[in-house]
DNA sequence: GTGGTCTAGACCACC
DNA sequence: GTGGTCTAGACCACG
């Protein structure tokens, strides 16, 4: 089992968001055969049918295809992907920014922080 | 009712949250009194169980001290508000930035980003 | 306010308790007055009702008795106190000693359990 | 329904300090699957919600996990039960011993008085 | 009036 | 099946 019980987030998601990271970051690329449902399941010490729904989820983002009798992979349209990509840092970003903004930090108190916290890394 | 449905987080933590901001922004400040359970419940359209979650949780937290008969309040304790302002920022933005890693963004990519996202309002 | 708002024992009760003691200790003897119930609510931060019911509890307990007009005093029965000191006694050791053994440990553990604890001060 | 109603302690702690005992005499393992919320909801004769109270309470409390859609487990950290136990013991006898020195009673008194009790059961 | 606890019964997501 | 959340409405002790 390689995923984290402690957190409060569906499984599922959790899968779809690790898959998604690895795409993004190049590590599967357009057209890849994604793992069976079975093997993913294994992999992730999870139940076939919490695979089934992160792959059904996955088509329904046009993220990943499934090609009946052969398995599902990544979609082949790079550009899917290169928008995938910019969809999923500006919704981290802005909902960053508007939850810091709700808290009442300022514009400079936030890139400071955030400059700060990625040198002392 | 006021708050969102539309969100999967469950109600009494929206709340929570809610509230904290108020907190930390200094719209309420160490020592004055939260509405009653029930006034609560009734302007946020939920049931007074809820509310009293939401109080409980808070008073977990040291953030809320409640005085049996008379109500409950903002904590007294200013050092534990000013550490809750920088618990809620680290929180805010280290898992802001473990996520774009994660997402294979660089340091200088999300410091960018963070800017010029702010500059756009 | 001189009592502990922070545990959850009614206020009442803590008190009683605290008069008690004072009381076994010998701090308080038959027969000497006991404050007002106006200045031991004054002195105690709490509300006169809430007095009133420590001494109506007293009385049930034939450990304070009222003399109207003059006020309350602790029980001059000499007997009464020296019962009550060993009441309180054995009720306390024996509520401990069968929550301990509740709790699966053996006599000797509780004996030099309480020896250690007792030297360590 | 096999709580004591007598006693002025909420019946979760109740059911809480029952289970906690259990645990620490060893009649539940490390591991060990709880009773579903809804079973001992009904073995207690309470409503499943006080039950719920109860294992979210335990989970805090680091003493027991769940695992989502399979129940409800005595933590697997053996040492954290080591730690209840010493944690439980030490509770019971600092309080038991601050109470009865705040009635008067010297330390001789005390370990003479629990010897005693033991002796004569 | 206040918070604290409890019951009854419902709906949800997850496995 | 499991736990998690929520509503509705009740009763209690406390101030």
């Amino acid at each position: 089992m390689g995923h984290d019980f402690h957190t409060n987030q569906p499984i599922y998601l959790q899968i779809i968001q690790r898959l998604c990271r690895q795409i993004i970051r190049g590590e599967l690329g357009a057209g890849d055969k994604l793992p069976s449902v079975r093997e993913l399941a294994v992999q992730m010490g999870v139940n076939p049918n919490t695979v089934q729904r992160v792959y059904s989820e996955m088509e329904r983002l046009q993220v990943a295809e499934t090609k009946r009798g052969l398995g599902t992979f990544v979609t082949e349209k790079e550009s899917r992907l290169k928008q995938l990509r910019e969809e999923l840092m500006t919704e981290q970003i802005s909902s960053f920014i508007s939850d810091m903004k709700e808290m009442g930090f300022t514009a400079s108190e936030i890139v400071e922080g955030v400059r700060k916290t990625l040198e002392h890394e």
